[in-house]
DNA sequence: TATTTGCGTTCGACACGTCTAATCCGAGGT
DNA sequence: ACCTCGGATTAGACGTGTCGAACGCAAATA
C-alpha cells in the first residue's frame, strides 16, 4: 500500500514531466510539493526503491510505467471529484481544487465507479483538463495551443486552463472565460498582455501573460468542435 | 491541528462512554480500535495533553467538553456521509460504513455544509443514529428500548440498529428489519433467540440475542411516531 | 585546465503512531 | 492484612516523513 505523501510524489512527478518532460528535477518537485530538497532525494528513494520511478542520480528522475498508472489513478480520482463537487455539490469552479486534492487520496474504487457513473463517464473535468481511463491508459497529449500563440483578429474557443492557481481561476470564472468560451483576441500588448472580447456576451478582458499562458484553445471553427461538451450530465 | 488517528481515539471513547459510561478503560479502547493496550496508553497520554480528555491512571478516560465536540464533529461527518452515500451515490445500507470511516476525516467544513443542504439537514442517519447538529451541543440519551427488552405480542417499530457490524446489516437489510419497519414479536426462546414478523411484509424472521440487543425500538402507537421520518429529502 | 557556483545528496535529528517485553498497580479472595 | 492476578503502564525499538547543516558533484566560467 501506498501513502497519501507517496501518491503525492508521483502526482506532481507525472505532472511535471507532462510540463517539461522528463527528467524532473529534485529541486522541481521540492517546489511544486513545498519541501525542502533532502526530503525529496529520501522520498524519491523509496520510490525507487518500490519500483515507481527510475533515477539517475544528480540527474533526475521518471516514472517507471507502475508509478505512472498510480499517478493517473490520482489524476482520475482528483478531476473526477472536481466534476462531481461542480456538478452535484453546487461548488464554485475555483473552490473545487482543494477539497479534491484531500480526497482523491481516501476515496474506495466503489467510490469512484459510483461517481463516474453518476457523471456519465466524462472525459474532461471542468477546467478541460481529460480525466484518465478507468483502465489507467496513459493520457495523449494536449495538441491544443495556448491562448498567447494567437494572434490579433483571431477567433478561438477555450478548451482547458490550469487550475492551479485559485486567485487566477476566481477571476477567470467570473470574467467568464471558461472551457467552451468563445474568444475574439482583440490586442496584444508587447510584454504579453492579451485583450479578447468574449463573443457571447461581448464582454472584453484583459489578461497578463502568465494567464494567457495557462489557457489552451483551438481555432473557431477548426475540426471536431466536440470536447468542451464531452463531460456528461 | 489534531490527526485522524487523534480523531479516531475520541470518537472511540465518545462512542464507549455513550454505551457504558465513563470511565473508559484502555482495554476497552485497545479493543475497540484494534490496537494494543501500550498503543492506547501513549495516544491518551498525548491526548490528555492537549486537554481533550481527563485521565486517572490505572482507572481510566473521560472526554474533556472540548473533547467531546471533536467526537462530535466526526460523528456529525460520519453520519452524514452515511445519509449522503446511501440517498444520493446509491449505496447499499450496509455498505455505507467502511466508506464513511475514511471520508469523515478529510471532508471540509465547507463540504459538510454542502452535504447537510442537500439532504434538508437530517438528524438521523440511515441506521437511525442520530446526527449532532452543527453546532455540536450534546446528544440526548437514547430513551428507546432493546428490541430483546419486549415480549411475545407486542408491537413495535424500528428507531435504530447498531453499524457496526457488517454482516449483521446486510442480514437486516436483506430481511427488511430497518428503521421505521413494525414487527410483532411472535415468539421468544429461552436463551434469547426471538422471531418476528414484518407487519408490512408479513415475513417472520428469527434473530439471535446479541441482535436483539442492537436493535432499538419503540412500542407501536406510542408518543411522537415521527422520527424515523425525520431524515429529510 | 582550474575554479566557481548551484544543485543534489548524505548525515543526524525529531515527532508520530505503533509494537513487544518487562514491570507495576490495586481490587478481590483468603 | 496478605497475596494473587488481570489490567495498565513504562521502557525500548522501529518505520515513516520531515527538517537543517554539511558535504559532494558537475556544468559553466575564466
Amino acid at each position: 500500500m501506498l501513502s497519501d505523501v507517496m501518491e503525492d510524489y508521483l502526482k506532481a512527478i507525472y505532472i511535471l514531466q507532462v510540463e517539461h518532460g522528463p527528467p524532473v528535477s529534485t529541486s522541481d518537485i521540492a517546489e511544486y510539493l513545498d519541501k525542502t530538497p533532502p526530503t525529496v532525494t529520501s522520498m524519491v528513494g523509496k520510490l525507487e526503491e518500490r519500483g515507481l520511478v527510475d533515477r539517475e542520480k544528480y540527474k533526475g528522475v521518471e516514472l517507471t510505467r507502475e508509478g505512472e498508472t498510480v499517478a493517473l489513478e490520482v489524476l482520475r480520482h482528483h478531476r473526477l471529484l472536481e466534476a462531481y463537487l461542480t456538478e452535484h455539490l453546487d461548488y464554485s469552479w475555483s473552490e473545487v481544487h482543494d477539497e479534491a486534492d484531500t480526497l482523491e487520496h481516501h476515496i474506495s474504487e466503489e467510490f469512484e465507479r459510483r461517481v463516474a457513473d453518476l457523471l456519465g463517464n466524462p472525459t474532461v473535468d471542468p477546467h478541460g483538463d481529460p480525466i484518465p481511463s478507468p483502465d489507467l491508459e496513459p493520457l495523449e497529449e494536449d495538441e491544443t495551443n495556448r491562448l498567447s500563440d494567437h494572434g490579433v483578429g483571431e477567433r478561438v474557443v477555450v478548451t482547458r486552463v490550469s487550475d492551479r492557481d485559485e486567485e487566477e481561476l476566481e477571476y477567470l470564472e467570473q470574467a467568464g472565460v471558461t472551457p467552451g468560451t468563445t474568444l475574439e483576441i482583440v490586442d496584444v500588448a508587447p510584454f504579453g498582455m492579451v485583450t479578447v472580447r468574449a463573443v457571447e456576451t461581448a464582454r472584453e478582458q484583459s489578461l497578463p501573460e502568465s494567464v494567457a499562458d495557462s489557457i489552451r484553445v483551438r481555432s473557431a471553427g477548426a475540426d471536431e468542435p466536440a470536447q468542451a461538451e464531452a463531460n456528461g450530465a
